[in-house]
DNA sequence: CCGCTTTATGCAACTAGTTGCATAAGCGTG
DNA sequence: CACGCTTATGCAACTAGTTGCATAAAGCGG
């Protein structure tokens, strides 16, 4: 039950259309938490239907119009209480450790090159949260709001890193391991 | 669509009935692929029905009784095909970093508790690895299997060492922080 | 041998997220 | 002004994962 808290955190931070908040969830917010606009606008609605935001009255509000939301008091205390609430935190799921866990078994081929390819993506994620980085945290900015958000931020970076890194360490192994291919193929049982 | 792979690849490392299945990814394979046993006995027909793999005859089969599967020779292809095919990484959900960004807007209140909660359970959880690790993976162990599936327990040993440096790193942040309250509370505007 | 716990399998309902498509207004251009 | 493109909102159906509970056999203790 996270959507509905990611918006009411955008839009307190922004009141926003449901498109604007899609946009949103491109940048910034969506570096950990990813939402479709049919999600979004689903979730708008029953916000909304909660009284803990509500459109803004200003734009007549047709299909095809824009439509603003803000969030109201009910909104920011639900968001509040949430943020406090402890919570477990829930187990990955990569499905890239998968494969090279299934590689062990049915072999290595064709692994290599998504490999790599993988290791370009979180590079050039890296590069733009860095550009960011820049942009947005120059050395003043530094209040506690900024710090707080330039902390997540680090973290997309230094996952980023991290995933770079050890991406480079798995095709240094795949360089070492006796070459693409089946490693053993035990005694298949037939009916 | 990764479950049945992970399963598949389960069952090659180990013929298995569900619930040694659903014990196994409490352990080794749901470091980075979890699933209940609701998930893996649905999935078991499934893969059951598609051919991929079959109940070894042996056992009588009835309720209460174990049913334990193998791997065909289709479900082997099958996954060595998933394995090699390309695919792209899937964004990370983080509901601690999406906490701290709504932290950033409604205060920080009640959240350092957490924080250090989420330090310890990964401290714990890199123990459990790193005895893993000397269990399973002796200096003489390093066939192109076992540096595999080194491999991707070192990403798992490797994240949670990331995890709790980032922890350690946010609540020296929140040390340095104005105080556990709200940054400020602007204008709310009422109906 | 009766009740209790453990082991093992499974159904049904629910929540969250994804995919595909529909609708409608605004806007530019021939 | 008719056509097509873009912006914006939304429904419906589907897939994946979770939660709660049901069933049945085996083992065990009195």
């Amino acid at each position: 039950m996270s959507l509905p808290h990611a918006i009411l955190t955008a839009l307190l931070e922004k009141p926003s259309s449901g498109l604007e908040l899609t946009r949103r969830f491109d940048k910034s917010i969506g570096y950990f938490w990813s939402a479709t606009h049919q999600q979004i606008y689903r979730e708008l609605g029953k916000l909304e239907a909660q009284g803990l935001i509500r459109a803004l009255p200003s734009e007549q509000p047709a299909r095809g119009q824009k439509k603003a939301y803000e969030v109201l008091p009910a909104g920011r205390d639900e968001l509040a209480r949430w943020t406090a609430a402890s919570q477990d935190p829930k187990p990955h799921r990569d499905v890239m450790l998968l494969r090279l866990r299934a590689a062990a078994v049915v072999g290595t081929a064709g692994l290599e090159a998504d490999l790599r390819r993988h290791r370009e993506l979180h590079e050039r994620q890296l590069a733009k949260y860095l550009e960011i980085e820049q942009r947005d945290f120059p050395p003043g900015k530094d209040g506690p709001e900024d710090r707080l958000r330039h902390l997540v931020l680090r973290a997309g970076i230094d996952l980023e890193t991290f995933w770079t890194q050890w991406l480079d360490h798995a095709l240094s192994e795949f360089a070492r391991l006796p070459d693409a291919g089946e490693p053993r193929r035990p005694g298949v049982r037939e009916a």
